[in-house]
DNA sequence: GACCGAAACCTAGAGCCCCTAGGATTCTGG
DNA sequence: CCAGAATCCTAGGGGCTCTAGGTTTCGGTC
């Protein structure tokens, strides 16, 4: 009998393109056993289980989307910085949400260092990307968590048609990323202090 | 054999202490009878389905967290109800968990109609936080998009564990209402034209 | 108080999923 | 060419959803 020739590597590609069809929540060993023409159990000699599988497929999103930001904000700085990060990231949401959605399941840190590359350049891009803004810690680390709310919320929402106003949803990002531009601009000094 | 008592909405109220402790993902119709002390088959007489109970399940917790949001934000206005509203949502967010990831769920609009007065208070209350700020539409549709993507991003980072950085979450929070407060008092005008 | 219809709950069973254990086949390197 | 390793298989346990159809219990009515 013919083998089929499978790899990790191959389980997980084939795992993105289902996750992206289907969405992420549906890929399954079964499924992706079907679509190579074998037995689901023949997948774990490949694959530790789902769990690890769908930890794999984070890894490979992750490093695909931190990627093609890179190439976005490569020589940008300020605000044409802020945009494009911005719109790749949006870019790439919405081209593959089922890898988009497996870049947010929570990973255990263990596991990260192991293959942290992608990681970290996720971070060293994002700061670099604010450093026009002249912000100092530990204003810069909340000013990456309000971005990166945003971004994610935003792609989230969309991505499960959380918007439904006759708006159209590319004006309203645009508009997002200028007022965030503003906000980091001004970016509120220590002194006010509301909230209780 | 003394029967359990079961109703529709003694299911869902079980099934959001269930989505509390376990998470939204995890709540199954097994589970649910087990607790019960009933077979699972005989659910399926007070609900259509997992789909119908999730269903449910968002309503219940969009109705109560929108309440508890209108309540934090009666009385106030600027950025003062921005702040209400914004720690109400996240408050809510971190203590049920469960219950607030069933409140993303991708909902049936024709269901929605149907019960729709949580719906349509959410709405109010959260145009009716903004009037401080002078917003005429489309503005209007695109603040509340970013408002909505920043708080719920926000939370759903910070319960997935994303947030790993040694800074506490509860100021850079508030450093985040402060930004947007700022955005909103300074939203851009249409003049300004980026983003190719 | 007995009855009757409507609930509430049950058993049985199909279908899908994940995963383990161990057997058979095919590749591959010495 | 021939081990040994890798690949794929069958067998089977356990969990989940959901349908179909049977019993039992409850509440109201005569």
């Amino acid at each position: 009998m013919a083998r089929a020739g499978i790899t990790a590597d191959r389980l997980v590609a084939a795992a993105a393109e289902l996750a992206d069809e289907v969405g992420f929540e549906q890929v399954s060993l079964s499924a992706l056993a079907r679509r190579f023409g074998v037995k689901d159990a023949s997948l774990h000699s490949h694959v530790r289980g789902l769990w690890d599988l769908r930890h794999r497929l984070a890894l490979l999103a992750g490093g695909e989307m931190i990627d093609r930001i890179g190439v976005a904000v490569a020589g940008r700085s300020g605000r044409d910085a802020l945009a494009a990060y911005a719109d790749a990231y949006r870019a790439y949401a919405l081209a593959h949400p089922g890898r988009y959605a497996a870049t947010q399941i929570r990973v255990d840190p263990a596991l990260v260092d192991a293959d942290a590359p992608a990681m970290r350049r996720t971070v060293e891009i994002t700061y670099g990307m604010l450093r026009g803004y002249g912000l100092a810690e530990p204003d810069l680390t909340d000013a990456v968590r309000l971005l990166r709310a945003t971004f994610h919320g935003y792609c989230a929402l969309e991505a499960s048609g959380g918007f439904n106003a006759p708006r159209d949803v590319r004006a309203s990002w645009d508009r997002a990323i200028d007022a965030l531009h503003i906000a980091l601009e001004n970016w509120p000094r220590e002194e006010t202090d509301h909230h209780v």
